[in-house]
DNA sequence: TATGAATGAGCCTTCATTCAT
DNA sequence: GATGAATGAAGGCTCATTCAT
């Protein structure tokens, strides 16, 4: 499961003064050529893990999936655990590009569906790949630790939100910011796992619609109830 | 019908239906001694598995575990995946014990304040072999299955829940009844998942009340705000 | 070359907090029958070491060797290195025994003939196995300190000898006995190496008196010219 | 005659007699450039070889020990066996060149004296080289002949200088002037080896005269003892 | 039943060698 | 000539599974 598992299970053996590397350690692509390999091989890898899961992608798989002998991803990678890294490194990269863009709207009702519909935007597009991370997390802190710390980022922005009503006036000053925050950051990542990842059918405006009059009312705000004029797909299971 | 019987009652491997017995077959265990050789199996292999996942799992680590040598596990269990099979199926036997216990009381939100509890009460003794039967799932559709159908059964009682109130005239009408109850599940089960999983540190009575208020406000209904005698305690990151 | 080299060449990879052992690490063999495996390995991996080197030796050619399959030989051994350091240790204790043996003869070139003939006696035996060792000696230090230290203990018998032959105004005073001891054991090891280990072939009981007459006048004691009534044979390239 | 044609003109499989030409062959190098880039490659090979031993240089050691890139290797050498090849006969020559100058001195103890210096001069120089050639010849028959024929010279230099000195009635003519001959080589080689490689720590002199005084002795030439005024260094072990 | 030795498929990783640029 | 990317044979090690005792 872990990627650092392989690695770890060797031994000392014997003392030895050999402290020269094995063989020259990977090194970024010093040809177009070699970007090119590279890069295959990190969509290849993404694709895979996606697929399998971390334990049960093998390395020919990924050398498989781009094209090359298993071989060449020793030279642009120092092991399997090092191809996770920059996979994860490249999602991490995507993350922070998508959230970056500002998001300051009028009415708070509004900044929480605009909110979602960012969360289930770009959710939608990595959670295969947050679900291989995870599992990977049960057994390697830093991957734990990694989503962890995006959690925290998205909580921390829906605390804030809510601190900022409490001050107004708007919200109830009894409310534990914290606590409801979490818990209805919870309530969009779960419904989006189950909805983006487990495969149940919704028509997303009707999602939209539902987790934010269901978050504005949690925390006490008036919801011009949605008028579903459009929208008359029940959502089935 | 006992937990062991349960699981002998499937088909042993993972995600097949084979019923050959190719050598002498793990059969039910004659003996006293034979059913406590395989108790301890059963139980040492939850342990083992809750700490480092399915894959990581080796059959001597088991065995280790309960203390016999690691054919032993063979007179028990067809292989692996046996294993791991009549875990999950004691697993699901206690849950079913545990949820069988009625839960009718008066007023919704106590209704739901105590589905809650017993949701977080069941969890928090659960969750680590959960986290590991979602691993299993992502690649076996059978595991996938399996936390479906059981998540199945609990939102359903909360959409009954809130179509009740629906037709009782106190929750309005135009709300998606699977969309919210989904929802508010994904809430109650995410929050748990942070809180009894990843560790965040929590007063119960707090998170309790919080989380009552949260599904009662989402759905209109009016909250007593519960007030903090006791639980002075705030809530901490 | 190294034996070390194999398990050295890991890379620390990710941080992990998987500190259990890979696999139950190999233990002494419990039964009669594991200690007649474990027993078989270790004379064939003698065997293979001392035909194709460190280097060049297979874990296959071992287990083919024994007989058994390449698994069997991680039953017993951590690896390759492990196997290795075993052979050693079995050699070592050979020599040790070989060497206990007590050797106080009258005058002193008898002794200077005995310690000869016991050194050839033993180097002839373990030549082959000596040259491996000394070969991994190039790249592990701690090789290279274990044939040094037996030098050592052969060395300073000699050296003794000397000293106690100054001391009783036999030999002259002004040669360096550590020197002297030092050179001429390297006398009777290099002259082993060619006849035993390369292969020259001399008639057994010319070379025994040839070095130690050589070795005898070296140090000025004065020799009885051994009558060659037997040995006519004329000693060959 | 150039070390590079006295290597080339050598066949370049290590044990074999090949001599076809699978792909573009590596040919003398025909500009100024690749004569200095060949030349650099040696130089490397030798420092590396000499650092890591035959089986535990990479091809890409040496490269990067040049300064070139790995594939360049194959410009110049067949194969990793070629570069080897090459590197020892570079050595061959320059033995043959260090040992080629004369060396005829009057009475028989001074030409002792200035053959053990000159052993210790060239040996010093390429003992680790030559170790490594040693070790390559315990796999390869044809570097252990190359090895034995050396010593054969150096060896029947001393036979017949010992033979010389029988016929002339200087040395009892009763010692089977081979096996002196080789034996008190091999104290000369086997000293060096341990001073010289192993890093025994003495002073030269002392260790000249007191070699050259227990050959000399060792045929039972009167040695006038050499007088310590100026090394007053003891040797250390 | 229990044991633990034996097996071998499977995967990771290394590195000599080839080859397109 | 030089480069460095690509290849794949080779071998080490793991561990699920079988089996003799």
């Amino acid at each position: 499961m872990s990627p650092a598992t392989a690695a770890d299970s060797q031994s000392a053996a014997l003392g030895t003064g050999d402290t020269s590397r094995p063989t020259s350690p990977p090194r970024d692509p010093l040809t177009e050529r070699g970007r090119r390999t590279r890069e295959a091989l990190l969509v290849a890898a993404r694709t895979v893990f996606e697929g399998k899961g971390y334990p049960d992608t093998r390395i020919s798989d990924i050398a498989n999936e781009a094209g090359v002998a298993h071989g060449t991803v020793y030279t642009y990678f120092e092991d399997k655990a090092a191809v996770f890294q920059s996979v994860v490194y490249e999602l991490t990269d995507q993350l922070d590009r998508e959230w970056r863009i500002g998001q300051d709207l009028g009415d708070p009702v509004a900044r929480i569906a605009e909110a979602n519909r960012r969360y289930f935007d770009s959710y939608s597009r990595h959670s295969r790949l947050l679900a291989v991370v995870e599992q990977v997390g049960t057994t390697e802190p830093k991957y734990r630790k990694l989503l962890a710390d995006f959690r925290q980022r998205y909580v921390e922005r829906a605390v804030a939100g809510i601190g900022r009503l409490q001050r107004d006036g708007v919200v109830d000053s009894s409310l534990d910011p914290y606590l409801a925050g979490s818990a209805l950051c919870a309530m969009v990542e779960g419904f989006g796992r189950q909805w983006l990842v487990r495969g149940e059918r919704h028509d997303p405006q009707v999602v939209s619609d539902t987790l934010t009059r269901l978050w504005a009312s949690a925390l006490g705000l008036p919801t011009a109830i949605p008028q579903p004029e459009v929208a008359i797909t029940r959502s089935t299971q």
